[in-house]
DNA sequence: TATTGTTATACTCTATAACTATA
DNA sequence: TATAGTTATAGAGTATAACAATA
């Protein structure tokens, strides 16, 4: 997809506006989809390691919570917790027998998928607020952001 | 602004793809953009009834409390760190004594200023990784993002 | 009697320090 | 001796319940 070339070069000035126009959207929005939680009983940080082990498929603790910003100790509380709601599985390391390896359960794959269908469809319904050529311009540049994000 | 008329209708199944893109990626980013900190000594929270004020101009605990999705006590804690920190004053209400009115100080205003610059100076440096198109899909869109976090 | 805000207290999440088992 | 993970303990941050002051 391209745009026409005589579009207007626009000045450093405007890509400042819109850098902080992203930063503070990003974090509002952010902030307004989080609310929107199909299982209260999970912590941010649970969640948070479930969407991991969803990307990377399995972990060890350690690698866990180098990941997710964590101490050791919080890690292996939190995985603890996870076992117990049956969210994940822990086996011994194939190689080194002081490692475990952590997986997610497939209840686990479908509470993730039901807490983003929801998110998606909260914020399906906010989007239906925007008039066609907002929705087109968005459009175009989800991928964009989606780049920017795994940057 | 407008785009050609002959942009191809998407279907329902691209949009679906656009919100779960669209998604994803502002929890991604907002995720990375909160680790960027001014004051390693505010709490998220904190952070963000500075943020409220700053939009709101004052406002009482209690409405502070329900803004912040935060029970009152929990405000009244956090009302009670930030003006030790000399970044709120209170004041008495003017027409119900039982209430107090909360603002902002200067030296808050001047945080959460340098917040913002170094949260916009990080994002910028991301969005220098982005090519000349994707960086021009992005600014057009970016207006468009901060609406939808405002409907 | 209802509402605003506070105090007292408990729970959740995370951190640091010390320990165990394995490399 | 170094590393992975755990246990014990302490410190934030928030919640609920009970209370004081005002409407």
């Amino acid at each position: 997809m391209s745009y026409p070339k005589d579009m207007p070069d626009l000045t450093h000035g405007d890509d400042a506006a819109a850098v902080n126009a992203l930063r503070s959207s990003v974090m509002r929005l952010s902030r307004r989809i989080k609310h929107q939680r199909v299982d209260e009983s999970l912590s941010p940080t649970e969640m948070s390691v479930l969407g991991t082990l969803a990307r990377c498929g399995s972990a060890t603790p350690g690698e866990l919570a180098r990941k997710e910003h964590v101490q050791p100790p919080s890690m292996t509380r939190i995985v603890a917790l996870l076992e117990a709601k049956g969210l994940v599985r822990l086996e011994p390391h194939p190689e080194d027998r002081r490692q475990k390896v952590v997986t997610q359960t497939e209840q686990a794959e479908a509470m993730l998928e039901e807490s983003r269908r929801r998110r998606n469809a909260w914020l399906a319904e906010l989007v239906a607020g925007l008039d066609e050529d907002e929705w087109a311009k968005l459009r175009v540049a989800a991928p964009v952001l989606e780049k920017l994000a795994h940057l």
